[in-house]
DNA sequence: TTGAAAGCGCTAACAA
DNA sequence: TTGTTAGCGCTTTCAA
């Protein structure tokens, strides 16, 4: 007899439909072994107690838990979010939970993060731009299947999926040298594994095109950090003719404050931004800047972990091309 | 013995210890009923051995989850990222999990995404602006503590927390009517819930005003409804002085649009967006809108959950209130 | 304060 | 095709 209050479990079902626990379990699980008989029985005496399984009994059990964790930085910043919006749509078509936890860049928090994913023995493990160490993501991939966003790791159990950063730093310099400029500062994203990338390519590029190492101001991402490297040029004087923010948040940061202080752009200086975010888009801001594939980075990151949780053990590391986006926000150097 | 391999148990840390399962369970908890030396000693077999709880089996006995099923209709909208970025923030806090999934607007989808939450037995469910039923929504509250916001809903199982809509949408009607307005044209969020609240009002607040029911396009809450709402504008050729829109979202869409045909923004039309997500304070958009408290709301909506969880039984219908905040894109209505 | 034992609701051999 | 029987790893009485 079913107690009310309490959920029904299989053993109500099975109780119902007059059949073994084992065989509504069967069911359950669209087993094609049973009879079309007992099938329809068991559906229904389902239906009528209005019965769902428990996962967390059945995960127990089948030590499979169809959840993803996913640790990104944080929610509020589109970029990843749309990443989480690409990796969600994936996930649910095939059936998977996904468990979400921000580090807010404190590798301490990422390490709280992915220790609780893994007392939920989550099938597998999507990081994105992480800022643990190496250490601690091999730890973590040796129990569980993992795969690393934006940022690229050694660690042979471990996937990664990047963007071809060289590639897309390379174009951007060179747009920007192709039009005349020389001075070229970089506003960089600060400490994270991402930014380091960016910032090497960014000096590479520069000394490769016989640039000199280019112009720095330290950032984080946000579009603060754009502001407030803004004001420090503005106060400085001495303007480059043309700024490369680590991203769109910062660049729009930037555009904001330049704006704000009575420069044109890109009479007086030209901006280049870095993700295509929607905002980039906007005419307001017509932002010239480099795509890169969100959505697509988050399904691919699922794909590649599944393909993991099927039993791959080779490593994989996938680059995903970058392409800039011109539109309004770069114009030749000025003359000095 | 620990076998290499599969992750050690409580048994195995218990062995390790030298002490029974049950006391390295009480250990694991914390309880105060453990002595010194075996709370050591256990402590020490754990970390020997690494050992880490198993969420699931904890769950399954306990009945507890620490999970909360956070449903949204989309990570890419800024707006319910900034929601669910308000509830993780406090759910990590409070050593709780979320589980995230959108609806994507799709009744059928949601009822999927709640029902495999459900499954999991999660602690709490918070519904963001949900576009499933009443029935549908009582019938999962009924079997988990539910709130929902966005939305009003009268199942005394449900607390909803909700922008104060009136309060805002008047704000917006009246400082338009305040700067000479009359030609007031609403471009609405389509069949969400929270759109139809907002075009209710609306109407209302047209018609107290003495303004009449106002001019309507229906929209979606996305930049493209914003940017088709527009050119439908620029092709009836009937410009309206002001433009309501349902959110900033489709407003930018709409500036855009208006900006690409060589319209001036506030001159020759005024417009008005709603939710004050963070380009609306970009310089280039400097976009006029009600701020909603976004991360606040996903803060309290976990706030409400929990308290609900604690065994609270009333009904909570919280409002929260809207500001009106100034900026460029509103002036006076130009002279017909 | 500690331990023994009975579940939590399900899956997974294995037998029938 | 169906049922039986052990678990999955933990919590929770209940005794000791």
């Amino acid at each position: 007899m079913t107690t009310p209050g309490r959920p029904p479990t299989m053993e109500d079902v099975a109780a119902e439909a007059g059949v073994s626990r084992a065989l509504v379990s069967l069911v359950m699980r669209g087993s094609p072994k049973v009879s079309e008989l007992r099938r329809a029985r068991v559906l229904e005496a389902a239906e009528r107690l209005r019965y769902r399984p428990n996962a967390m009994a059945r995960s127990l059990a089948s030590s499979r838990t169809m959840t993803i964790g996913v640790l990104l930085n944080d929610l509020h910043n589109p970029f990843f979010a749309d990443i989480a919006g690409g990796i969600e749509a994936l996930a649910s078509e095939l059936g998977y939970q996904l468990l979400l936890g921000t580090g807010r860049r404190h590798p301490e928090r990422e390490r709280t993060v992915v220790t609780s994913f893994v007392d939920y023995r989550v099938d597998g493990l999507i990081l994105v731009s992480p800022r643990l160490d190496e250490a601690d993501l091999a730890a973590a991939a040796r129990s569980i299947p993992t795969v690393v966003t934006g940022r690229e790791i050694d660690a042979p159990e471990i996937d990664t999926l990047a963007i071809d950063e060289p590639l897309g730093v390379r174009a951007v310099v060179s747009y920007l040298a192709g039009l005349g400029h020389t001075e070229i500062l970089h506003v960089t994203g600060g400490d994270g594994a991402g930014a380091a990338t960016r910032l090497q390519c960014f000096r590479a590029t520069m000394e490769a095109a016989g640039l000199g190492p280019g112009r720095l101001i330290e950032g984080d991402f946000t579009e603060e950090a754009g502001v407030q490297a803004a004001q420090a040029i503005l106060t400085r004087g001495d303007l480059p003719t043309a700024v490369f923010a680590a991203n769109d948040l910062t660049a729009a940061g930037m555009m904001d404050t330049f704006v704000r202080a009575g420069l044109r752009i890109p009479a007086d200086i030209s901006l280049v931004g870095y993700d295509n975010i929607y905002i980039a888009a906007l005419r307001q801001l017509s932002l010239t800047t480099v795509d890169q594939p969100r959505a697509a980075m988050g399904r691919q990151a699922l794909e590649l972990l599944l393909e993991r949780i099927d039993g791959r053990t080779e490593r994989v590391r996938r680059l995903l091309e970058p392409r800039l986006i011109v539109r309004d926000t770069v114009g030749r150097a000025r003359s000095r």
